[in-house]
DNA sequence: GTCGGAACTG
DNA sequence: CAGTTCCGAC
């Protein structure tokens, strides 16, 4: 573990990520793609669009440059910038959209969905398919970045808009702080500090392009999260509630939103790391967190579970990787895949900046001064090639001192963490319940089964689960790791193993349903995405071959402990690949707008928001009855787990042969054969490794 | 424009 | 490790 502080605590480094201190690592570009996504003074720059998780870079140049500026690295151009994009390729964070200049998808399943059990997704809402990644509203309260702009989600399409049409101010952000000055090492701001401390300024910003109204909602960034206004019966209207999943008409409007509708980024929380993000929004948006407590506390009650108590996860990127694919994962089980979303009225949709209106204003306005900002700084001369300016920075010097992590109240005590108290649940804490969840089923099987449900039942009732669950989900499913007795059965969680506890291959998943309203059903799971099942929906994608996936090959190791079965025979498989499809229609019941079609994408089933029939009749949603809130305790896990692992080796098996057979030799593939050669203008093929050095002279 | 290898950096 | 820098190929 490597706790960042050394105070032992567990925030994931990344999460306060001071970029000042010394030995933080430095924003990552994805983090900061994240940020200026959800800024939308950045619009114009970069933003989301088209598919779920998709974005363009507008002005490439212009991002390239606040990338520069935020890494201090002047030379900073385009080019390379995407090749830092690329390298996300092999990682699954990011793909290209092919045939779209600038244009990118992030793989939300890597980035923190996890809160999305308490998403309230109760009403309807927009049917429109967004690029930003869906957040769940009612999570708004749990998490939601900071400054957004309702409006934004109103409208749905995508088009986008030429790229490079747009401009920047980066003056005026600079002076907000989303560029760094390089000059000193420490400050670097981040969006979170302003979402804390200046999320007054953004707004009156934001004022224009959002009416103002929606902010209403937002009420500011990191404090939403916090707010009260979420009552756990929102949680319970997530789910469905218990009695009217759809809609609680009353209570949330039509629209309802409750929501702000905010960009939401992909993260319920933001990932960003702000001195205030430590302070106030690590912990709660860390992912590691994100289940904890503290995003419900409003409405957890129980002292015990505050996360920050828990908290000891430490995480490496590694492990935030692992958890980032969790939650997403379990967005897909939850049937909350971004798109999902969409469907789901409370659900905020993240900008789609689709302007109609409101990117229309915005550009106008901001545009006009934005770009006389920006020709001011950069200069004639910015775009073209090399630039070498430092950007003015001068100004952002908003250094935070977050202490990193000193802040953390409780390092280690954790009292939750440990036992999770399995057996004890807190009645009011969360409604949901974790359930443990079968690795995912094929598609045949999937289909062919039906008892899934009384598995899950059994399991859900387990309730080890249960406390965690409004605990911390994902901690549960991080500890969990492999081993899903430890999940169901001892309920321990292990705080440190969640490096490797979560993909492996043998995972289990966890589901976390609303514990007022089993019937309706929708369970959320909260899995591991690492396998996700393979069905290829995407489009896309078409390869990660295997080679890549080695990153994620680390799942097979861990499982084996445990349970037995679980190793994969198939190395290779790389099932992420789901992430960037879309997702499957929503399930049919769940939307009514959707059309519904029959998916069964695994992922979709069982949503969690409607609950009004289920979906496919078979596994999804039925969970358990009578399991739900009496909790009753199980100890069935073990034989389950065999079970699931069993089945889920056998479905990977299935599907990796063929759709891996397929693909093998898809571009990854190729490149690896080619690979094995380096070509050379020359036209010469040298082996690889023979030296080729490139001659770098150049001085650094 | 995009891809990805390779060398290199902090 | 997460880029950064270069660069050839397509």
């Amino acid at each position: 573990m490597k706790t960042p502080g050394d105070t032992g605590f567990a925030f994931p480094e990344w999460a306060y990520k001071p970029e000042s201190s010394p030995g933080s690592r430095q924003i990552q570009l994805w983090h900061f793609i994240l940020e200026l996504l959800r800024k939308e003074e950045y619009h114009d720059v970069i933003a989301w669009q088209g598919d779920y998780g998709e974005f363009v870079i507008k002005d490439p140049d212009e991002v390239a440059r606040l990338w520069g500026a935020r890494k201090c690295k002047p030379q900073m151009n385009y080019d390379k910038l995407s090749r830092a994009l690329r390298y996300y390729y092999n990682k699954r964070i990011l793909h290209k959209t092919k045939g779209k200049r600038f244009t990118y998808k992030f793989n939300f399943n890597k980035l923190v969905l996890v809160n999305y059990p308490f998403i309230d997704m109760g009403s309807a809402g927009s049917s429109v398919p967004q690029s930003a990644p869906p957040v769940p509203t009612g999570a708004g309260t749990h998490f939601r970045f900071p400054p957004s702009t309702p409006s934004e989600v109103l409208s749905p399409n995508e088009d986008l808009r030429s790229p490079g049409g747009m401009f920047s101010s980066v003056a005026r952000r600079m002076a907000r702080g989303s560029v760094s000055d390089c000059s000193d090492g420490t400050s670097v701001n981040s969006e979170i500090e302003e979402g804390n401390a200046g999320a007054g300024e953004e707004r009156g910003e934001r004022g224009v392009s959002g009416g103002g109204g929606g902010p209403g909602g937002g009420g500011g960034g990191y404090r939403s999260i916090i707010h009260p206004r979420l009552s756990h019966e929102t949680l319970f209207r997530m789910y469905g509630g218990p009695g009217n999943p759809a809609g609680h008409p009353g209570s949330r409007g039509p629209a309802a939103h409750r929501i702000h509708t905010e960009p939401l980024s992909p993260f319920p929380v933001s990932p960003l790391p702000g001195p205030g993000g430590a302070g106030l929004l690590a912990p709660p948006l860390s992912p590691a967190l994100s289940m904890t407590p503290t995003s419900h506390l409003p409405y957890t009650p129980s002292p015990t579970l505050s996360p920050m108590l828990g908290s000891h996860f430490s995480f490496s990127s590694e492990d935030m990787k692992r958890y980032l694919q969790a939650h997403t994962q379990s967005v897909y089980n939850y049937g909350l895949s971004p798109r999902a979303f969409l469907p789901y009225p409370n659900i905020v949709i993240p900008q789609p900046h689709r302007p109609t209106a409101d990117k229309v204003g915005l550009s106008a306005e901001r545009g006009a001064g934005e770009r006389a900002e920006r020709a001011a700084t950069a200069g004639g001369g910015e775009r073209g090639g090399e630039r070498h300016h430092h950007p003015p920075l001068a100004h952002s010097a908003h250094h935070h001192s977050h202490p990193p992590h000193s802040a953390h109240p409780h390092p280690h005590s954790h009292p939750m963490l440990h036992p999770l108290h399995l057996g004890e649940e807190p009645p009011h804490m969360s409604p949901f319940k974790f359930k443990l969840q079968p690795p995912p089923l094929g598609r045949k099987q999937r289909e062919g089964q039906s008892q899934t449900k009384a598995r899950q039942s059994s399991l859900s009732s387990g309730s080890g689960s249960g406390s965690m669950s409004s605990t911390s989900g994902l901690g549960s499913s991080l500890s969990f790791g492999s081993d899903l007795s430890s999940a169901s059965g001892s309920g321990l969680i292990s705080a440190s193993s969640s490096t490797q506890s979560l993909n492996s291959a043998g995972l289990p998943k966890i589901k976390v349903e609303s514990i007022s309203d089993i019937e309706s059903e929708e369970e959320v799971e909260v899995t591991d995405i690492s396998d996700e099942d393979p069905d290829e929906r995407d489009e896309e994608f078409e390869l990660f071959s295997p080679c890549h996936s080695r990153a994620a090959d680390h799942h097979h190791h861990l499982a084996n402990g445990t349970a037995g079965p679980h190793h994969q025979p198939h190395p290779d498989e790389d099932l992420d690949e789901d992430v960037f499809k879309a997702p499957a229609p929503p399930p049919p019941g769940l939307m009514p707008f959707f059309t519904s079609q029959h998916t069964h994408s695994s992922t979709y089933r069982g949503l969690p928001t409607l609950k009004s029939e289920p979906t496919e009749p078979g596994e999804s949603n039925t969970t358990a009855p009578q399991a739900s809130s009496a909790g009753v305790l199980q100890t069935k896990c073990i034989p389950l787990k065999l079970r699931f692992k069993r089945r889920w080796s056998e479905d990977q098996r299935m599907e990796a042969s063929q759709e891996e057979s397929e693909k093998k030799m898809s571009g990854k593939e190729r490149a690896k054969v080619m690979g094995r050669w380096r070509w050379r203008r020359t036209g010469q093929a040298v082996e690889k490794g023979t030296a080729l050095p490139r001659q770098r002279t150049r001085a650094l």
